[in-house]
RNA sequence: UGGGGCGUAGCCAAGCGGUAAGGCAGCGGAUUUUGAUUCCGCCAUUCCCAGGUUCGAAUCCUGGCGCCCCAG
């Protein structure tokens, strides 16, 4: 009863608490297994086995993952923990890689960090380590847990510019009530430093990114493996349906992008919408990209008690580089909603997620819809200009 | 085979006797734990070809070649 918390809010002495790390092989999560074990905590190293580089990329002797795994378990036996490797290769492939193929054959454009934490790491491995005892899931993601009235709040990290909350919306509050973050409060330099400061042996090993099972950055031939039908080359049309070129498959694209359509045009063309099913990518000048409405499905709730219906004030942010907008949310029940921004914002692509903040807290978030543009081929509304009143 | 116009980078295009703007596309880099966006850098020793005039020609002249338009 009322016992001290420690660290990571826990009623027990770090000795007799044990948490589990997922530790990638990056700095992050090894300073945050370095951080926990300096506190005296009774730590466990998993990392996850995910995908194969030989056969996710078509290509023989490249084995990053294998490298990953090595570095973190060399800096477990630096730390001194005990370190397990699971090989969650299938499940990545059916849950996060296959859903990342049919998202893109869909035209969508996904973001396969979110479903990995979603449906892998805060799902299954979160599950093992409470199999093994353990108080608490730790991760080196930068974002802040923050004991609040109602519970566990999910926060953004102190460091703006390292922010990883975007990425966590996803997830559910009994998966929050088991994280820990305990890098949410530092800055990138600072870790690197503590990763010195440790002697860890991945100290200078430098930051991931690209899609982890993407090591070549050409996601468009995995998807074209996967979902050959969605490679098929089509036809590059304006709004009015000119056929101004052609493309090798509607894979290749993402809204609001401007690269790579091969077109000249008196001004820079970026891509409006994917017609998946006309095989047809969309392209127009950069002001047509603006929009308001944001149509979401999948919607995760994290602010406590649901809101009645009507308008709820946020800020939201439709990608994970970019700072949030104001705008108003409104839930339709299903996990359905729909974000209206005060303002007009550009390239907004489906797929990707639209996180609600009020101020540095996440209150939730959904998955952005395709917008319910009418197709070129259907007849086009009329539109009726409005009346104007007879001058006097 | 009458008249007129035009040929400058992959595309568009400025230049009109003084030593090849700009945009688009492309390439490279920075940024980025998704894809994009954005930013920075590069990108015609040469102006359809051949002669000529000139200190100097993409610009003027002559002759070719190739397009386009008008024409009874």
């Amino acid at each position: 009863m009322g016992a001290a918390l420690n660290s990571l809010g826990l009623p027990t002495p770090p000795a007799e608490t044990r948490v589990v790390v997922a530790m990638s092989g990056g700095v992050d999560s090894s300073v945050t297994a370095a951080l926990l074990r300096s506190e005296g905590y009774d730590v466990v190293g998993i990392t996850l086995q995910l995908y194969d580089h030989g056969a996710a990329t078509g290509r023989k002797g490249a084995c990053c993952a294998g490298q990953d795994i090595h570095d973190a378990a060399r800096v477990a036996e630096v730390l001194g923990i005990p370190h397990y490797v699971l090989d969650y290769e299938s499940r990545f492939r059916a849950d996060v890689i296959e859903d990342f193929a049919e998202s893109y054959a869909r035209g969508e454009t996904p973001i396969p960090c979110i479903r990995c934490n979603e449906r892998v790491k805060f799902r299954d491995l979160l599950a093992v380590a409470r199999d093994l005892g353990a108080a608490a899931l730790a991760t080196g993601h930068y974002a802040r847990r923050v004991m609040g009235e109602g519970g566990p709040e999910l926060h953004r990290a102190a460091d703006p510019a390292r922010d990883q909350s975007y990425f966590l919306f996803a997830t559910t509050r009994e998966q929050l009530d088991f994280l820990r973050f305990p890098l949410g409060h530092l800055a990138k330099d600072e870790t690197r430093k503590l990763a010195e400061r440790f002697a860890l042996p991945v100290a200078a090993k430098p930051d991931s990114q690209d899609i982890c099972f993407v090591p070549n950055g050409d996601y468009a031939a995995l998807v074209a493996r996967m979902k050959p039908g969605a490679a098929e080359p089509g036809e590059i049309v304006d709004l009015a349906g000119r056929v101004l070129g052609r493309h090798d498959g509607v894979i290749h694209f993402t809204v609001g992008q401007r690269k790579g359509l091969g077109v000249a045009s008196p001004e820079s063309l970026f891509v409006l919408r994917l017609e998946p099913e006309h095989r047809r990518v969309v392209v127009g000048p950069r002001s047509a990209l603006a929009a308001v409405r944001v149509p979401l499905a999948g919607i995760n709730w994290l602010g406590g008690d649901l809101p009645r219906e009507g308008g709820i004030r946020f800020e939201v942010k439709l990608r994970s580089a970019q700072p949030p907008v104001p705008a108003m949310v409104f839930l339709s029940g299903g996990g359905n909603g729909e974000a209206i921004l005060d303002e007009p914002v550009a390239g907004i692509a489906p797929g990707q997620a639209c996180v609600f903040y009020r101020g540095s807290r996440v209150l939730g978030g959904g998955w952005i819809q395709r917008a319910a543009a009418p197709s070129l081929d259907a007849p086009r509304p009329i539109t009726y200009m409005r009346a104007l009143p007879v001058a006097g």
